[in-house]
DNA sequence: GCACAGGTAGATT
DNA sequence: AATCTACCTGTG
């Protein structure tokens, strides 16, 4: 075997707990868009300047990674546990969920019982999500390959980051439409020329109530309440943020009987019968209505 | 050829 | 305020 750019595989001690389904669900299920499948179980996954391996242990009761090794392992390790919010206790969060009065929830737990959701960067997420609209995840993924490989950093292995939103400004829209964006291109190139032109606002966004953050977000272009709602679930840690698409729309309708709701309506139902884990109890939903275990 | 895919913004009822 | 429609590209 030839010698790898890896490391060998570490513990990574603090590390979630996940069956197989709903790991490649969490990482390949339209909440991250550059995860790969590896052989094994394993999965490469990029971020930021970072890039790592991470796979179930043979006992399968902890995960192990591997990262370049011209990484810096504390900086590795610690961008690891920020990426799957390894302070949150997601096991105590599904058993929050209504899954005892809810069948939806329960049948959806039952199929993918130890989903997480991800802490992906911020700016990232919001680029993400940009590409996302009326696409599928391997479409998504497919520009995000594209997108990295014109504008952003090389990589330890030869892989390209994802560029900054600086680099988005400087390249223009071409190489965006160049990497079959289409209409997104236009709007993604005009959010990078708002955020590079307000140093600090989008990190600022961040660290904003939910509320503030959303009528912020709302504010650039192409960023409507689904997107923004993307991004600040799986982007900023907010799982009371409740992006509601196609999917969830149909199955609020059908499984929930609220057929002729409009989206605020919906909005309204979500926050007062899922509350704080809103988010995350949608994308439960939306995991089991892609696997077809709703009837819908 | 044609409808549809994890939407949004602007125009038209 | 609710309902069209254009906007790109890929897939079935």
């Amino acid at each position: 075997m030839a010698s790898s750019i890896f490391s060998d595989w570490t513990v990574w001690s603090d590390s979630p707990i996940l069956d197989a389904i709903s790991l490649k669900e969490t990482l390949d299920g339209g909440q991250a868009f550059r995860w790969n499948a590896l052989e094994a179980g394993a999965f490469e996954g990029r971020w930021n300047a970072h890039v790592v391996r991470i796979r179930p242990s043979v006992t399968c009761d902890h995960l192990e990674y591997a990262i370049p090794k011209t990484a810096c392992p504390k900086a590795s390790i610690d961008a690891l546990n920020t990426y799957w919010a390894t302070g949150i206790d997601y096991s105590a969060l599904t058993d929050q969920l209504p899954w005892r009065s809810d069948p939806v929830i329960r049948t959806a737990i039952e199929a993918f019982p130890t989903l997480r959701i991800l802490k992906q960067p911020f700016e990232e997420c919001l680029f993400s999500f940009l590409c996302s609209s009326t696409k599928q995840v391997p479409q998504i993924k497919a520009i995000h390959e594209m997108v990295a490989l014109r504008l952003g950093n090389e990589l330890p292995d030869g892989s390209h980051a994802l560029p900054t939103w600086s680099q988005i400004a400087s390249g223009g829209e071409a190489p965006l439409r160049d990497a079959k964006l289409g209409y997104r291109a236009r709007y993604i190139n005009q959010c990078a020329q708002v955020i590079v032109e307000r140093p600090g606002w989008l990190a600022s966004v961040e660290q904003m109530p939910t509320a503030d953050a959303r009528e912020e977000l709302l504010r650039l272009p192409g960023v409507g309440r689904k997107i923004a709602d993307c991004v600040l679930l799986f982007g900023a840690g907010r799982l009371d943020a409740f992006p509601i698409d196609t999917w969830v729309q149909k199955i609020l309708g059908q499984a929930y009987s609220l057929k002729d709701w409009n989206l605020n309506q919906l909005q309204q139902f979500a926050q007062i019968h899922f509350g704080q884990q809103a988010g995350y109890a949608q994308q439960f939903r939306f995991a089991a209505a892609r696997a077809g275990k709703l009837r819908l």
